[in-house]
DNA sequence: AGATATTCCTGGAGGC
DNA sequence: TGCCTCCAGGAATATC
């Protein structure tokens, strides 16, 4: 479900609620979600603050007093709810009581998400991961991994080793304000456009952090409320409207996702 | 190494 | 109403 801009507007609301708590309780209702859980989860959480919360490309880092970090990735479906007056749904698989009283519920149909804890510098899911495209992040650097790569663009800016963050419709939407084509080879971009298709990128996903994120099936804030980037796109799910450009928005399908895109406006 | 297909899982939408 | 198929915001993993 959520990509950079969802986290992060997930990040802000967890901050608000979380940062100063310590953790009384914690129930797993599961062995695991995409992964078993470290056996030793419960343990380690309870009695703990929470100093801060950070996020690296889609994951949450919950810092603990103690230097152990939560490593929460919510997947297609994975939504916490802070405050949470009930935690009886089907596809509630974390609670955590807070020392306020409170409930913080973690639910995730799919259950693609992770929830981990580690210490120290570095993850196993974190090591591979490119830049943030929001901080330091050249158009040199794009073009010089797109020349060594003879990918589709829009499955090379989905690749989190080329840039994090960027889901299925950011990527969508990114190339259609760029005028890029999706399906062009990724040598064949050149640095003007690698210029362009970061800048483009970092807007979008700025605007999007403006307004909460967008909000299709599942995603929700930390106290529900929707985001309304959605109201924005130009051409994901809206195969047959019109473009900007006065062309029609086509569907087509690379590495097994819906690409939505413009052929008259994108080169 | 890089490209591609497969896999995890539930629920909603649409066809019949 | 029910049953079926397809599709969904992600990304590790295996295979070539």
């Amino acid at each position: 479900m959520p990509e950079l801009p969802e986290v992060e507007t997930v990040r802000t609301g967890l901050s608000r609620s979380w940062i100063g708590k310590r953790i009384d309780g914690v129930e797993l209702r599961r062995e695991g979600l995409r992964f078993p859980f470290p056996e030793d989860l419960e343990k380690r959480l309870t009695g703990r603050t929470i100093t801060a919360i950070r996020r690296r490309a889609k994951y949450l880092l919950i810092d603990l007093d103690n230097d152990d970090i939560l490593l929460s990735h919510l997947g297609m479906s994975g939504k916490w709810t802070l405050d949470a007056s009930d935690c009886e749904g089907k596809h509630d698989h974390v609670v955590i009581h807070l020392d306020d009283g409170s409930m913080s519920v973690y639910n995730d149909p799919r259950r693609f998400g992770v929830m981990d804890i580690y210490r120290g510098k570095s993850h196993k899911l974190l090591d591979h991961l490119g830049p943030e495209p929001l901080e330091e992040w050249p158009a040199s650097d794009l073009y010089a991994k797109l020349q060594r790569r003879k990918s589709p663009i829009k499955i090379c800016i989905l690749d989190q080793k080329v840039v994090v963050g960027v889901g299925n419709i950011y990527a969508c939407e990114a190339l259609n304000r760029s005028h890029i084509a999706p399906t062009r080879i990724s040598n064949s971009i050149t640095m003007k456009e690698c210029e362009v298709l970061v800048n483009e990128i970092k807007i979008i996903l700025s605007e999007a952090i403006q307004v909460g994120g967008s909000s299709l099936r599942d995603f929700a804030g930390v106290d529900g409320t929707l985001g309304y980037f959605i109201h924005q796109f130009r051409v994901y799910d809206k195969e047959g409207a019109a473009c900007d450009c006065g062309g029609t928005v086509e569907r087509l399908v690379q590495g097994g996702r819906s690409t939505f895109w413009c052929s008259s406006c994108q080169l």
